[in-house]
DNA sequence: GGCCGTCCTTGACGTAGATCAAGATGCTGC
DNA sequence: GCAGCATCTTGATCTACGTCAAGGACGGCC
């Protein structure tokens, strides 16, 4: 059984003054976060608010209804997030690599519960406090304008994918998803990495595990994609994927 | 046919000295717009940057994939945003009323369309000018934040909707949205109002428009609404609407 | 290196909602 | 008041995907 309960050693006191190395300058994912767009005297402001939080696979970081305090950034492993029907039916919203920032719908409580797809280290800020200093670091706000803003233009591509498309676009669409992902984070492209298990991107395209397996070894017998291995899909006709994607 | 050209005729000059009155001073929809937020001077500021446009019921404001030039708050009137597929399968993605902004994702093109449900009026603002007013109206940026969170979550709320809702289930939730956004708007609520054909509630929910028609009929046949007339729902069991949205 | 649990795949069948096809109703303009 | 067109409703049928039910394959652990 995965743990449930939210565990977080802090690997760093709250004082900044306190720290003797910052644990901003070797962090592998401050160019790729919303932490880019600050300048060295300002990350210090942030950084004086941040705790570093780990998590074990399947855990959860936190549930949907709780009071929202902290946000962060993934900084190491990936996070699903998902949102739950009282009978259990589960509809996954997104799911965030390292770079991605949780919770810019800064709101008194979460909106969807967020779990661990593989061990996870997270950079926290409590969203009292990060409130307060968005005042004095606009370049922050405005970054996380645009982030909410290439958010809202997604879960709009989601909402046409959900209302409107067949299995094999809703499939075809995710694989794109998937490889554009890669594409912006440089890493290894073809076979793209599929750290979801079926049931979880099932739950994100609104299908059920079967119809995503299904629709899988379809594609792989037209021969558009490669199942190499588990956690592998290897992308060999990225155009006739487009085609399906659009519908064509 | 529907005009589907864009027409802005200004009942306003660009440079704000030059008018006599403040249109700012008895717009209807400030109070309730993003504008709520600014101080009389600032207000001004943002006014310099404003015109305002009218389209007839049908007319398209923007279209997906144009540049995005301005940005707007709905003054009066409503509006539609969807996506196409090539084929023409249709997803709206939301309804705007007066008082809401139109086009907080702020990218170089359009991500939707919008279309006019009705006689409209709204004011635009360039959408480079201002960006760079933000820089200077940091509350506007910082509400334009709350207002893009805001959003967010009403766009997880429809993927929850869309991916794992039954017809039943998607009708019953809009039918609560409408309630929920006329007692906002301090309007009517019973009957509530309904602008949009079966067809954009379709679109909407990711039905047809048969479905949508026939889910009307069975909540009327089990009392929980009554349809008086075009464009009317009169809610008569709001309890069971919302047992029945949540999936209980 | 073999055992066990989880995840994935495949098959047979059922069903919610789509599609196709008429009507009914109601608004618009004369 | 009525012709004409939109929109809405209702019915009959079809189908994509869900559900139910077995296997099969992987991978983690001792």
């Amino acid at each position: 059984m995965a743990p449930n309960i939210v565990e977080f050693p802090l690997s760093q006191k709250r004082s900044a003054s306190a720290m003797v190395e910052s644990p901003c300058d070797d962090c592998a994912i401050r160019e790729a976060s919303v932490c880019s767009v600050l300048k060295q005297d300002e990350l210090i402001r942030l950084r004086g608010i941040s705790t570093i939080g780990h998590l074990e696979s399947g855990g959860t970081v936190f549930h949907e209804g709780d009071p929202a305090e902290h946000l962060s950034n993934v900084i190491e492993g990936s996070v699903k997030l998902y949102k739950l029907l009282p009978d259990g039916r589960r509809q996954v919203t997104g799911f965030l690599f390292p770079g991605d920032f949780l919770g810019v719908a800064l709101n008194e409580t979460y909106a969807y519960s967020a779990e661990a797809m593989s061990k996870l280290r997270i950079c926290r800020f409590p969203r009292r406090r990060l409130e307060g200093l968005l005042n004095e670091l606009p370049k922050l706000e405005h970054r996380l304008l645009e982030v909410a803003g290439n958010e809202i233009v997604a879960a709009q591509d989601q909402m046409l994918l959900l209302g409107r498309k067949t299995a094999r676009e809703r499939v075809a669409s995710f694989l794109l998803i998937l490889r554009r992902h890669a594409e912006q984070r440089r890493q290894q492209l073809n076979p793209v990495d599929l750290p979801m298990s079926r049931a979880d991107i099932g739950d994100y395209l609104g299908l059920t595990t079967e119809t995503v397996s299904r629709t899988f070894t379809q594609l792989r017998k037209d021969g558009i994609i490669g199942l190499p291995a588990q956690g592998k899909v290897d992308i060999r006709r990225r155009d006739a994927l487009e085609n399906i994607a659009e519908g064509a």
